[in-house]
DNA sequence: AGACAAAATGTGAAGGTTCACATGCCGCCT
DNA sequence: AGGCGGCATGTGAACCTTCACATTTTGTCT
């Protein structure tokens, strides 16, 4: 090595040479074909470490027309729930044997996804997983363009009939709501996550819902942007316009922590005169002042599932079957309270 | 499409055949070669996107013996820290036209950092940044198995001479202790990150740096994983084992969010009785109760300087000239206060 | 007008693997 | 003993590009 120009890689040829055997004998041990003699196999093992062969996955994937790599999609991970889904997809993806190519959209797209996806598919992606937190990225768009390649949406629309995996944010939500209202609490506020995030939509769905069963409707309802800033400012709208409520359901932890901040500048006490819930169950928490009540969910199985499903989508392309959901878990905490 | 068997991919000669000019002439339009008429590069750039031609990376890595991948090496990436430093590298990577291969060792690699490299080195990949943040990754045995591939480190040891970018936790450090002093705390505890972290330790070393410029030595030294509940812990034990101290040191918000509700739970007020420092600046810090003064890290200009380090690498590999540091800021809130 | 350089385009080979098929060998059945 | 099926291995072509070089066209200078 250092020797001069690049030093020229090892391929298989020289392995098959070393070995005594071709080219051919060296990529069925590769690809675990079976009929290969055991001690031929374990010639041909000894020699690719001897002389740290490794597989070319370019001349690989031209040759097989499959790249062994996933693409996935993503926008706005700059939040705690879609993160934490990158995060466990692409682990899941490793265990899986595959290599996962990411592409991240930020929020503001534009065209960006036509170019990410020129970009995804001209690897011969053997498969993509999309999360489709935000419904202006337009899955058909996605699935149009990949013309063939097995998909699947994680975090998309509630009840699509795509082949999908979500968390149910909608029993999550009903159980929040629920949970409120068992405590005493009547007059309940609403602050949602953005309209275009279908989490958002959803959850709140699922707070409405809740309330409804026990003939109650939201006292008032304000929006944010998930982040702590926002949840603040929609928790002092609340508090200004006078509504008086002593529940307060929140899209997500990060809101949530803003919001009781927002009360506390406001002289209420939380839980004491307002009880307040989040969503996601980060590891903060369970250490804000007070610790949150929330719905955990369980991004684990989330990356998992999707995983399985796309493998078998990848193994047989007719086996989607629609949307399957992964139950979320109330954990509550000392921000929530009977009503006094 | 659907024509039974996968449809043919559209391929350079399909491309060139519909122009009425050879293959090679394709391949210079979409290589920007100078040397093409014009009108030919129109009708050509033309007939692209008619076709719905996209050049196969796998083809072109294989020929050009580049594939415009950078690998992009982590650990701990539930981490924020880490996070957002792998957000922003990608970011850039992107911004600069390379695609992106993601290695996640998680944080108990055994033999994974091998296999990962063997993954990444198989993809030919032009570059590679390695967010070295933890000690136990040895450096160098990734530098030998990368094998002349250029690379640059993300956030190690400071003072390395290897080409590497980190935020300067040193000056941090300095900058929190320094304040404390100034506002008048003379017993001061730390509790420290994972020692096998080299930003764990060079907070250390710059609080400590500090503390030793007005004369003063810890009171008291503990340490935490980075998490809330470590950070809760350690608050614990610092006031259990009857410590007076007045300023505290946290290694990161989401320790200090834990340690904060410790000294709460025993009694003591933040920043009445104990002030408090992090590290980091996560977004929810500003809303903690009370809002935490903590040491800002620049990640998206870490994430830019790396690739454009980087970038500097790939065209001349010997450009290399040791590390590069990015001031990190202070961030004065209400978690810290004039000594009683 | 002729010559020569530069621009524009084309040709053959190579890159490292997999696929489809062909071959050689052995054991077993009737 | 002849033949046949299965296992183990080898051969040629294909995958889609880029590279190095060859060739044709265009333009310019004297």
């Amino acid at each position: 090595m250092a020797e001069g120009g690049r030093a020229r890689r090892v391929t298989m040829l020289d392995v098959a040479e070393a070995a005594g055997v071709s080219y051919q004998t060296v990529s069925r041990v590769i690809n675990h074909h079976p009929s290969v003699k055991p001690e031929t196999r374990a010639r041909v093992l000894d020699l690719i470490k001897q002389l740290n062969y490794r597989p070319d996955r370019a001349a690989r994937s031209l040759a097989a027309h499959r790249s062994w790599t996933l693409a996935v999609i993503s926008c706005g991970i700059e939040f705690y729930g879609p993160m934490q889904m990158l995060i466990n997809i692409e682990h899941s993806a490793r265990e899986a044997g595959y290599d996962v190519l990411n592409a991240n959209l930020g929020l503001h797209q534009g065209n960006s996804l036509h170019s990410a996806l020129d970009r995804l598919f001209s690897w011969r992606v053997d498969g993509a997983l999309l999360i489709a937190s935000v419904a202006a990225q337009s899955a058909e768009h996605v699935i149009a363009q990949l013309s063939g390649t097995p998909l699947i949406l994680i975090d998309t629309a509630y009840g699509s009939s795509a082949p999908s995996v979500i968390i149910d944010q909608h029993a999550g939500g009903v159980a929040a709501a629920r949970h409120l209202i068992d405590l005493g609490h009547r007059e309940i506020a609403l602050i949602c996550g953005p309209v275009d995030w279908y989490g958002a939509l959803t959850r709140r769905e699922g707070w409405v819902a809740g309330l409804r069963d026990a003939g109650i409707a939201p006292a008032l309802i304000e929006m944010g942007d998930w982040t702590p800033a926002s949840g603040y400012q929609a928790a002092a709208r609340i508090v200004d316009a006078g509504a008086r409520c002593t529940g307060l359901l929140v899209g997500n932890d990060a809101m949530a922590l803003g919001a009781i901040s927002a009360l506390k500048a406001r002289g209420l006490a939380v839980p004491g005169d307002v009880s307040v819930t989040g969503f996601d169950d980060m590891p903060e928490s369970a250490y804000f002042d007070p610790p949150l009540t929330t719905v955990a969910q369980d991004f684990s199985a989330l990356g998992r599932q999707g995983m399985a499903y796309l493998i078998e989508l990848i193994g047989d392309p007719e086996a989607a079957n629609g949307q399957r959901l992964i139950p979320p878990r109330l954990v509550v905490r000392a921000s929530t309270a009977a009503r006094a």
